[in-house]
DNA sequence: AACATGCGTTCGCCACAACGAACAACCCCG
DNA sequence: CGGGGTTGTTCGTTGTGGCGAACGCATGTT
């Protein structure tokens, strides 16, 4: 009983190919040249008849000068905002600190982006996130001391700081009305 | 003169293999089993000696339940901190706008984050990006007219949008010391 | 018209990735 | 001491993905 095979990731791909291909301005056979594979491969792997292996595929995202994994995910949506203080609110911990959660991460995607309002007081510590996350934080106005423990930095507004997610670490606001975006990437 | 081979990428799924099926606590065989391949297969692959294909790699992804890019990224570093004004000024320092790139997308992630100082008087307009391509603005202080063309709208401080980079779009500060976070997904 | 240069496709060949069985090493229970 | 259950490894075989030549089809040049 051999499974029906996922063909999805197939399609994904050549659809990708072609549409970074147009974009690039690329000929099928210069795109084959440069990334050193044949042109009948690309051929192929564009008509979705195929399933190349790794280095292939890999060739393929730097000759088109893209991220590997441009290639193998499923397209997106439109537009929407978020106006100051709509959306989900996370802030039900301490009352000096509001989380909102601008983007959430739809099962393929990998990263939450939130704004947070923190007043001065008390600093919020947070548990290790799963492995491999990575935060990025941004600060808008006020100033915040965060970091993994043992290896705070205290930011002002504008500075910019990317850490290991997965270890205990911690925010805390050291002025009132600091402000700061938070993108949580789940590598 | 040929190339010698680009090992990383296989490297790379090697390494992302063993940590994604250990943190799952499964066995080499029961992965093998859950995923649909020999055994034999994964045991090379986690050795790095091969070169899978696609169809290989997707069932493993999915018997492990992580998106498929996981298992091709490279590794993450610790911490880093960019200070307001240092950093990379990506190009037009056209007097009213400076961007700073924070964080850059090596090959193989997907996100770019920039932060954005603005002044009013000149919108600034945006080449379409890749397809597939979504911006993130949230902004920090100042108000900000930005989206995709006959679909911007007005943003004040706090307030979130986000929309497809693939079209073009333009950003333009409405106040003087505007300010915002540009997180650009290459999904 | 004849020829050249670009495109993307199709075909036969061959290396190699995936398979499955057999393997050694280990653990727990009778 | 088996015997039955793991674990991850290493083999020989086979299916197939990638290669390169040849193809058909458009342009452009002489």
């Amino acid at each position: 009983m051999h499974e029906v095979p996922d063909r999805l990731p197939m399609d994904w791909i050549a659809a990708s190919l072609k549409r970074e291909r147009a974009r690039a301005g690329l000929s099928l056979s210069e795109l084959a040249k440069r990334a050193g594979i044949a042109k009948s491969t690309l051929s192929q792997l564009e008509a979705a008849s195929g399933n190349p292996n790794v280095e292939t595929l890999w060739a393929l995202a730097v000759a088109l000068g893209v991220p590997f994994s441009v290639l193998v995910e499923p397209p997106v949506q439109s537009v929407q905002v978020i106006r100051a203080g709509e959306g989900p609110g996370v802030g039900s911990e301490q009352a000096s600190f509001v989380g909102t959660l601008l983007s959430a991460s739809p099962p393929g995607a990998r990263r939450d982006i939130y704004r947070i309002c923190a007043e001065p007081g008390s600093a919020r510590a947070a548990e290790p996130h799963i492995p491999g996350t990575v935060e990025h934080l941004v600060v808008g106005t006020g100033r915040v001391k965060a970091g993994p423990a043992g290896e705070e930095a205290e930011l002002g507004p504008g500075d910019y700081m990317t850490y290991r997610g997965d270890v205990a670490h911690s925010y805390e606001a050291l002025m009132p009305g600091t402000a700061f975006v938070l993108v949580m990437q789940h590598v």
